[in-house]
DNA sequence: CTGAAAGCGCTAACAT
DNA sequence: ATGTTAGCGCTTTCAG
């Protein structure tokens, strides 16, 4: 009844009902079912019903180049970002009838270009892509085979790639308002690495949303972390402390330096937020579970991947839509480690 | 000189090199390499390489049910046991030349069983199931497709099914163990979930394991949470000190668990590890950023996934090898939580 | 050693 | 309204 490789064909069904299989395709495919008459599309979709027929999508794809699905790439997917981003992804491209396939770069480029090459040879439809520094050869790539992409996590400078990004700037202003409004003004600030651009943008924000309120920018307030970690949380508020000019509150570009400056401010008889209001970037589980739990600022990454989603689905059904990059908010979590400063 | 749809097929080297697509086909295939003549062979090769040619997979895949590509399913992308679950499948899967990709159920039956059904449509050449309750159809979908499959983090009762898990009841051991050595023969436990296989194994591993080294099981001592949250790990705490039998360890299913006792112990005065030994299950994040930091047991889930992967790996390249079945030994972390009885 | 021909399952002109 | 035909890109008999 089926055929040798065990699972059911147009073939089979048009034998079976006694038709051809392009009246069986024709009857199986939405936009053409209005060809065909009643009583025979009833008979079919009754007996493809019955035999279980799921459509091959090699060979439609083959025939078509469209495969209905969708590569995924992320560069960690150990990262807790990622996750939620890839969970923003999926909800929305597989409420549109997509299928996502998720790929781990592990932040290697080499291994990044295999994928990418790997999805195009399957004919994805598209791509949303987030890695810290996509290679130029993947965004040559699907502009040559006309795959639309999506970037996210990462802008790039070339304006006809549609790309997801956060504000990262809003987020350092809204930290600073926040902590004027507590009545600071010697805020001291310890950056992130200043070659990603999130470090750099929160950075930049800080600095200027502390211009705007127009307070004194100390050098001796401002250190730089290599990298997000709990280490050189410790050894920048180390550092500032020993420069002497005091603060009454502590911004920190990510939560880990956040983390790593709280044992430090205690060995130096400060206590969070008593003496010192301290705050994280990115609202990462460290942010609830401190003692004192970190004012912080949540970055919606599930919103961002859904985001992506939706601008790649745009492209998918209207190809010549144009490119658009959006730019999402992130939002303030207020917590215990930011109090009024003491009118003392 | 490349055909329409813009990328390189065998015909466009055939014609250029001026022989017929079959013997293109030969010499990229390294089975039949030796059936064409060293001369043309070279040519063919040349020329591929110049136009860049890469095989079209769903060609081959229609031709060849086999398409080099394993699907992989995670119930739940988020939980950070996935992630590293698949880091350990992706890896050894891609050394091995296989194409992962990866899709994330959300602990949705439907969405499980229809992540699958498309995966078996793209004509995956094997399968890798991470879920809690795998959907019984998808077990026999798979076995009647003959596409292998391998689940992980659950077996089956199915013997002919592959399967990787880890040994709970060896951890519980471990972990009483480690207190009885400490010098602690009252010692509470609160189980996690009953319904899920860790749940039961932790559970029954601790009670034997305590039956082992003849320490007196007072029903007192026991509290089962509902699930593993810092909320139910609070109310259990309180349950068994409302109880009134002391115990000088407190043994928990899991590291939120633990998490939500710390607070409760207290409230009451308790503090750890001086007055209590508390512990935790999985070694999550919590346990080393927890204060007093947890001992716990470390599950591999990395090495879980690996071996999940060359379970696979194995019956792919020799579809009657045995069913195997392997079961993961964690490993006992000790922190701070865990001190020596006092001897009073 | 190489070419010719068939066909995997499907769709899309082009007939009728 | 339905059937015929051709072909997507590849492999694999079967001839020569």
């Amino acid at each position: 009844m089926n055929s040798p490789r065990g699972r059911v064909t147009l073939k089979d069904i048009a034998t079976l009902v006694g038709v051809h299989t392009s009246t069986v395709s024709r009857v199986l495919n939405p936009n053409r079912r209005t060809m065909v008459s009643d009583e025979i599309a009833e008979r079919i979709v009754a007996v493809a019903e019955e035999l279980g027929y799921r459509p091959n999508p090699l060979a439609y794809g083959l025939k078509t180049n469209r495969t209905g699905s969708i590569g995924v790439v992320v560069p960690d997917i150990v990262n807790p970002i990622f996750p939620e981003t890839v969970q923003g992804i999926e909800d929305i491209l597989i409420d549109a009838g997509y299928m996502p396939f998720l790929s781990n770069s592990e932040h290697k480029a080499e291994r990044e270009l295999r994928i990418v090459e790997n999805m195009r040879d399957q004919h994805v439809d598209g791509l949303i892509v987030a890695s810290g520094s996509p290679h130029v050869a993947i965004l040559m790539a699907c502009k040559e085979d006309g795959i639309p992409l999506v970037l996210i996590h990462r802008t790039w400078d070339d304006p006809e790639i549609s790309a997801v990004s956060y504000d990262d700037s809003l987020g350092a202003r809204l930290m600073i308002d926040h902590l004027i409004s507590l009545g600071h003004r010697d805020i001291a600030y310890i950056a992130g690495p200043l070659d990603s651009a999130g470090g750099r943008d929160r950075y930049f924000g800080t600095k200027d949303a502390a211009q705007a309120h127009d307070i004194v920018i100390d050098e001796r307030l401002f250190a730089f972390a290599d990298s997000n970690t709990e280490e050189e949380g410790a050894r920048c508020c180390r550092e500032l402390i020993l420069n002497g000019k005091s603060f009454s509150a502590l911004v920190t570009a990510h939560d880990s330096l956040a983390a790593g400056c709280i044992g430090v401010l205690a060995e130096h008889g400060l206590s969070v937020p008593e003496d010192v209001s301290l705050t994280g970037y990115s609202d990462t589980l460290y942010a609830a579970m401190m003692t004192p739990s970190l004012t912080s600022i949540r970055v919606p990454y599930y919103e961002g991947g859904a985001e992506a989603a939706r601008l790649l689905i745009d492209r998918l059904q209207n190809p010549d839509a144009p490119v658009r990059r959006i730019r999402i908010s992130p939002e303030l979590i207020v917590r215990e480690s930011t109090a009024r400063r003491f009118a003392g």
